[in-house]
DNA sequence: ACTAGACCAACGAACGATCGTTTGTTAGCC
DNA sequence: GGCTAACAAACGATCGTTCGTTGGTCTAGT
């Protein structure tokens, strides 16, 4: 189909392959920095896609971040996909451990909800770069993961939504509420977060976590 | 700047190139449906890059999508990087025109706020691909355009903002409202409609417009 | 009514750059 | 003396874009 890769057979020859084993010079093999483990990418790469996006990121863009060539990159990890799904991956737990952890603690439907906007406030602040990349470059994952990370989505608005209908039934919240569509709009506020809190600003977490708060909660009172 | 336009002088004298007037096959010229204009370009574009994102989508991706070969579209477009700008540009100007044509209408500042929260869901219904891709992609512009849609939003959000502090000057809304941060909560809920919302599905558009209404409605009431 | 020529959208081949990835090799650490 | 992280070079594919050419359509002049 590509015009260029319809005439591969002959190449230039490169000049030195297999032919002359010595080499002229070592070229500084890391002078800056240690080296890097898996980790390290698996972060960085968190930060650059969540930035730039999934497919404006290259590999050798991310090698450059790290002090490394892109090939490099492969030492640590099999793919650039691979990547990726790690990368949302590890954004997707921190949601789901925090729904879990709240929705194991026995609270009543307004403190759980408290909670859980003061938890997701705080994810998105500390590790904003895995939970944006998470919210935002999913769409980008091969097909069979994509499912997953509906799957995963799903799981968590569903505590909202328990939590909302247990409110709505104990008379903590309005009682002809729209269950459903209120979840997803109080899932809209705090996701946006990401679009507009920067950590190391003027305004501090709790603050942004108790003026949402405050916000949904007038949203659904009785 | 183009790197194929800085050697012109000796091209390689493609095998049947001025030299054979004849060709085999002429190849079937647009064989199916008409020819297509600037703003087919523009619109599928707009599209594609709501859906895929713009570096996941190629040239020859939005070729085929329209019935054409990828070096065809730049007999209606300079660039990719121009069908982004304009893209986003026609995404902008119609939340600008809601806001001027909202703005001048001499409203009380609730009935203002109403028509606000209307208007932009109204948009996002019956453009979606043009406001998406002016949400979510705006960040790969080049960086004299990213400064212009910056300017854009500002505005955009200066309407609200204003909406919002007269509402409470006039004792409609809060007096303990901070107009900045609730201004940025509304459009974060507004702009979020984007994401879940799709037309054609169960729920119908002034139906998501007043659900919104009165939930804002209810957290910046007095 | 007929035709010559300007115009234009589209083709198809190619360009140089860059993409993700593989490979063979080497330097530094346990 | 392995192990491993990194290098350097290259692979084939694909990227955005250019260019010469072509066939259809519109228009002016007869």
């Amino acid at each position: 189909m590509s015009p260029a890769a319809a005439v591969p057979p002959a190449r230039p020859v490169s000049p030195s392959r297999a032919v002359s084993p010595s080499r002229a010079m070592p070229a500084a093999r890391q002078v800056v920095g240690r080296r890097r483990n898996r980790d390290d990418v698996v972060r960085t790469a968190g930060r650059m896609f969540a930035q730039r996006g999934f497919h404006g990121t290259s590999m050798r863009d991310l090698g450059e971040a790290l002090g490394l060539l892109g090939s490099s990159l492969y030492a640590h990890i099999g793919s650039k996909n691979e990547l990726l799904v790690e990368v949302i991956h590890s954004g997707a737990e921190q949601f789901l451990g925090l729904a879990e952890s709240v929705a194991g603690a026995g609270l009543a439907p307004s403190a759980r909800l408290e909670r859980l906007v003061a938890g997701h406030v705080r994810i998105l602040s500390e590790n904003a770069d895995r939970a944006a990349t998470f919210l935002n470059e999913a769409r980008h994952l091969p097909e069979a993961d994509r499912a997953q990370v509906l799957a995963w989505r799903h799981a968590y608005q569903e505590i909202f939504r328990t939590t909302l209908a247990e409110g709505v039934a104990d008379g903590s919240f309005a009682p002809q509420l729209d269950v459903a569509r209120t979840a997803t709009l109080v899932l809209s506020l705090l996701n946006a977060v990401e679009r507009w809190y920067h950590p190391g600003g003027s305004d501090d977490v709790d603050s942004v976590a108790r003026h949402l708060t405050q916000f949904i909660q007038r949203g659904i009172q009785p």
